[in-house]
DNA sequence: TCTCAGCATTCGAACGTTCCAAAGACATTA
DNA sequence: TAATGTCTTTGGAACGTTCGAATGCTGAGA
């Protein structure tokens, strides 16, 4: 027999663990222990209880649970206003939804003001205890919220590590410094010597000076230089277009960019020069954002690995809230360079 | 005395409504009553349950009142990888979830799987009775969300209308073609005639049509001709680059996008004709991504008010919860232009 | 036959809140 | 004084689940 499309709306209220054990000729306690630890019971048992719950269309109440166990099998997330107008952040909320799903939990939302993160919102989800634990993204210089949690006793898991003093509890981040070398390997073979690395200012993004510290330890294996192949703009197509000129009138045979906004560009200062990215100088981004496929020529980037960003949260925060005393686990994952139109050969007679 | 910072975590579990009670001298009953319906104790017994609340740092437990009360104060929002890759997603999420907040309801996060929107998500959210109800989007042609909520009864509201089929539902949207209408008005005060429009593909996006049909109407009523001044293309710069080409042939010294990315296909074709967008040939973009900030020039856009749509949402969904049988409430709202560079007066001698 | 495990199942209580009905305090009126 | 009414407070039960301890059942060993 098919299980009934909506049992609980047909007639009062939801179905209960009692109404189950009524039906099935057991008790309550068997029903629950049928669900939590099946093999408790006699196989005989354990098949007739699954039927009635089958029939009945059952789902335990979370509310219930919760209250009992005293956990709510919730996540919570602080939303921030995209300040940083990063792509990466929509689709990890996704990744981090799908990977608690799997896990059995949920991503609890909350907003966090703009302007700094505020501790608010925090203790009001704690106070009412509707989250077993945080995970916290946009860790910014200085962030108050890892010590906070930390003196609290509350199980977290930070998406991006401390870049400033010492670092406190479990997180993962992506190895920004191992994506860029990578991009200088994948230039290299390709006969590029002359590869210019285009970021931020230095000291305001760790993220950013780690991403320069891969290309220029890349660039120091192969013995090439990185003298006056440095160069610095916000995050701004304007700005980007203006410091990579120096790098290009240096001859430049390629440009890895900090972010695909700084990309776009290196991009419009080669139209105006003439210039085809990918068949005259080389372009590499970062985030591999949904632009970069729709760019023309095709953007080769940078792609954070969210989906297992995601899932290691979820798995750092299930272990810490099962075991509160271990010792903290921190995770570094390799982007991965997705190849396009953007980079190819180094022009001939470039190549020293 | 300033309320404790962390009382809870001081001694023992969280402090109960009946420890509170106890503090104060009254039964628990009281104390619950002295939160959700102050006006039915004595002032002076009042003031005393205050202070021992304050004191002790009480929270209620949100499990025990949704037990108790059946309602979780939580939305359900089923969150769908960003195929659309629409900028507009993670801004409203923010929008949403701030809404919710300051109404005492949360979001729920689940994951949608990709491909069509599946209905397990909603089913196992309802079964398990976590959520009062839904905020839906990304709604498609055809979408069976809709019907089915509505088929067991569970408070709803899109953000997008249907568009196929009879309305079903509570729905709060952005006017596309009041946005578009908008456009040509801003363009023709400053001399523009010759207005074209670069959109998708007919009939495969509602409010791609609806966008359309705005400045097709606006240009009407200006007894300006549309012929050959509507462009197609998918949403990709390279495609929008193609597409706009017979629009510049044809003589038009403005174009209204259906995006910011088919926006960035003109900017990109106006550049490898040597003309300048703003000075030459004014462009207006939809969504006010954030591009359309960093491009250069930067990009005219319509904004959609996305504060309000999150806003009205979770209004129109409270008020469906508390009165499930009202007559469906829909709700328009008017988007912004955002004016800046792209958009300028029509070069002199090309009015006309 | 009796005792002792070991297993499968059940019983009673508890988690923290709110609903419902009833009790107490107090002033007003007959 | 007793009856009536209003306003404030209380007691007991219930929401649906899981915990811990206790029960009944079965067969092995003495």
């Amino acid at each position: 027999m098919p299980r009934s499309s909506n049992p609980s709306a047909a007639k009062g209220g939801p179905v209960t663990l009692t109404q189950v054990a009524r039906r099935a000729g057991v008790s309550a306690q068997t029903v629950s222990n049928a669900i939590n630890s099946p093999d408790m019971l006699r196989p005989e048992t354990l098949e007739r209880v699954r039927r009635a719950i089958d029939e009945m269309g059952y789902r335990p109440s979370r509310a219930a649970q919760t209250l009992r166990t005293r956990s709510s099998r919730l996540i919570g997330y602080g939303i921030q206003p995209a300040l940083s107008s990063s792509p990466v952040l929509d689709r990890f909320l996704h990744a981090l939804s799908q990977a608690a799903d799997e896990a059995g939990y949920r991503i609890l939302l909350f907003a966090s003001p703009s302007g700094g993160p505020a501790l608010d919102g925090y203790e009001e989800l704690l106070g009412q205890h509707e989250v077993d634990g945080f995970v916290l993204s946009g860790t910014e210089r200085g962030d108050p919220r890892q010590a906070w949690l930390t003196k609290r006793g509350v199980p977290f898991v930070g998406f991006g590590r401390m870049w400033s003093g010492r670092q406190i509890g479990d997180w993962v981040d992506v190895d920004g410094a191992s994506g860029t070398d990578a991009a200088v390997e994948h230039l290299v073979a390709r006969g590029h010597r002359k590869i210019a690395f285009l970021g931020w200012e230095r000291g305001v993004s760790g993220a950013g000076d780690d991403r320069a510290e891969g290309w220029q330890r890349a660039m120091r294996r192969h013995g090439l230089s990185t003298r006056g192949r440095r160069g610095q703009s916000v995050n701004d197509t304007d700005a980007a277009r203006m410091a990579v000129k120096p790098l290009l009138d240096a001859g430049a045979t390629a440009v890895i960019a900090a972010s695909d906004m700084l990309a776009l560009g290196c991009y419009q200062m080669l139209r105006e020069r003439g210039a085809l990215p990918g068949r005259d100088v080389s372009v590499v981004g970062f985030d591999d954002s949904p632009a970069a496929e729709l760019l023309s020529p095709t953007l080769t980037s940078l792609a954070q690995p969210l989906e297992e960003v995601g899932r290691e949260c979820v798995r750092l925060l299930l272990d810490r809230i099962a075991s509160p005393d271990a010792p903290p686990e921190r995770l570094l994952l390799e982007p991965s360079l997705v190849v396009r139109d953007s980079t190819a050969a180094a022009p001939h007679g470039a190549a020293r």
